[in-house]
DNA sequence: TCTGTCACGTC
DNA sequence: AGACGTGACAG
């Protein structure tokens, strides 16, 4: 069973076009090991492959350092996120969905062409998921057709109201897609849930409000369709470039060759992609040499080099069957001079600030802050779901395992909410109520107690009805009056202190105890 | 560095 | 037809 574990892992890491990390077959083992013993009847046979589609736009893109805009009112992202499934339980119920975490503690300037370490990042922002709108949905439904994750947005936007993914700008994300598996009655309320984790390193990005390199803008005007109005004519030879109604001269190759050879200096600048919208004939033979995004000594994988410090797996793949999960969740939002808290118990809303360790840190180095670091309320809010097992997760001499990798089959574990793994860290899921559990005053600040079923499952929209965002707009708000522009630094606190509170009032369970 | 607005495009 | 997704630009 080990070995077909990893076996598979492997094949996956073939189909994904990522090598294997070398830590990894050791945790994958270690914890296929201790796992198979301690819950060997727990296994199940569905061996989810998933393969990310467009693999070879990803790459493009990759080779280049991706860079995905976010606004704050919510960016698509372009490639679009798309998966094909196999090996799933063609009757058994599933929920897909996906998160996007730190790849790393650094924040990032674009300077001379390169991205660059700049500092170390900003505190993590609230890790927000996107439900699949299809959610719940059977294997067989999952695995008909591509399952698409087009309609998540990112944002920027700390206050975001919509559900969509918050990210903080020039720092650099791993999308991540998770398997849940679930019941056939209940989506998020399922016993002996399952969740498998998929990461494609080729879809990590840097966050930035506008692009930063022109080859970028130029792959994404090439290649979505949104974009077709910045793409140069048909005509090979001649262009013309629309900037706000106005057309410019027409401006033969020639004529951008020689300007770009005589202007260099001035290429990045000045010329815009706008003001000589690049047909990619042009683009690819002249543009394209001011911009060289990174680094390109050394590597021999053309794909590991592109971002400094990349903390990337290769590829990831790790199930987990967990017990439960707590959910709820606070946003603050500033609509107008009104000052707000929302609370969303939709989504998962863990204050990163106070983790002591970032969230990317592999196991090997982020031991400590798995077992001592965690927050009073985090173990409120965790407290008591797993109650069971938890081997693995720190040895006897305080380096952790892993028992996020596994490989090949559907975890007996519960996560450690905060474990990372091979540079990425592990979340709790967080189910998206329709109807928030009523607010009860005087439930006392006791998170085992609080572990309760839903009241209601989890929300998704319709599959052929778009949309798909996790959040239906049911906020309590409580009014803030005293936000000042500072609301951002003072976010956290204010996040924590309701936290606080609030575990008290909401009686969410993500997934009940068995 | 970020934002709102724009023209132009898709869906 | 109209809502929505784009990058360019100005500020």
């Amino acid at each position: 069973s080990v070995k077909s574990a990893i076996k598979g892992a492997c094949n996956r890491s073939a189909v994904n076009g990522a090598g294997l990390h070398p830590a990894l077959s050791h945790h994958q083992a270690a914890h296929l090991r201790g796992m198979k013993s301690l819950e060997p009847e727990e296994e199940v046979d569905d061996d989810p492959k998933v393969t990310l589609e467009a693999k070879d736009l990803w790459d493009q893109f990759h080779k280049l350092g991706t860079e995905m805009v976010i606004t704050k009112s919510g960016r698509r992202m372009f490639p679009p996120f798309k998966v094909r499934i196999n090996g799933l339980d063609k009757k058994a119920k599933y929920i897909l969905l996906m998160d996007i975490v730190a790849a790393d503690d650094c924040r990032y300037k674009f300077h001379n062409s390169r991205w660059m370490v700049a500092g170390k990042a900003e505190p993590a922002m609230p890790g927000r998921l996107y439900v699949h709108p299809d959610s719940p949905a059977t294997g067989a439904h999952w695995m008909r057709q591509l399952v698409s994750f087009q309609k998540l947005k990112l944002t920027n936007n700390h206050l975001d109201p919509f559900g969509h993914i918050i990210l903080n700008s020039m720092h650099k994300y791993q999308p991540r897609l998770h398997i849940v598996k679930a019941d056939e009655n209940n989506a998020f309320g399922s016993k002996n849930t399952a969740y498998c984790t998929h990461v494609f390193h080729e879809t990590s990005f840097i966050s930035v409000t506008s692009y930063q390199n022109h080859k970028i803008t130029q792959l994404k005007i090439e290649n979505n369709p949104f974009a077709k109005g910045f793409r140069g004519s048909e005509d090979g030879d001649l262009r013309v470039s629309r900037i706000q109604g106005k057309e410019y001269p027409i401006i033969s190759k020639n004529m951008v060759r020689q300007k770009i050879i005589s202007s260099q200096n001035h290429l990045t600048g000045k010329f815009r992609a706008g003001v000589l919208t690049g047909h990619p004939q042009v683009l690819s033979s002249y543009q394209y040499d001011t911009g060289t995004p990174f680094s390109k000594s050394g590597s021999q994988d053309p794909m590991s080099n592109n971002f400094p410090q990349s903390r990337d797996p290769s590829l990831m793949y790790h199930c987990f069957k967990h017990r439960g999960m707590l959910l709820l969740s606070a946003h603050a939002c500033s609509h107008n001079h009104v000052k707000k808290l929302y609370i969303h118990p939709f989504y998962e809303d863990t204050p990163h600030y106070f983790r002591s360790a970032p969230s990317y840190e592999s196991p090997l180095v982020s031991h400590s802050y798995c077992t001592e670091a965690m927050s009073s309320r985090e173990a409120c809010m965790y407290g008591g779901i797993d109650t069971e097992s938890r081997p693995g997760v720190v040895d006897a001499d305080g380096l952790t395992s892993s028992p996020s990798v596994s490989g090949n089959m559907w975890a007996a574990r519960q996560p450690y909410p905060h474990y990372s793994v091979e540079g990425i860290s592990y979340q709790p899921f967080t189910a998206h109520f329709t109807n928030p559990t009523p607010i009860t005053p005087g439930v006392p600040h006791q998170a085992p107690s609080m572990v309760s079923r839903p009241q209601k499952t989890l929300h998704v929209q319709g599959g052929g009805g778009g949309g798909g965002v996790i959040l239906q707009s049911q906020e309590y708000f409580l009014d803030f009056t005293h936000y000042s522009k500072r609301v951002l630094k003072t976010l956290a606190f204010i996040k924590q202190y309701f936290f606080s509170v609030l575990t008290a009032y909401f009686k969410c369970v993500f997934i009940t105890l068995t």
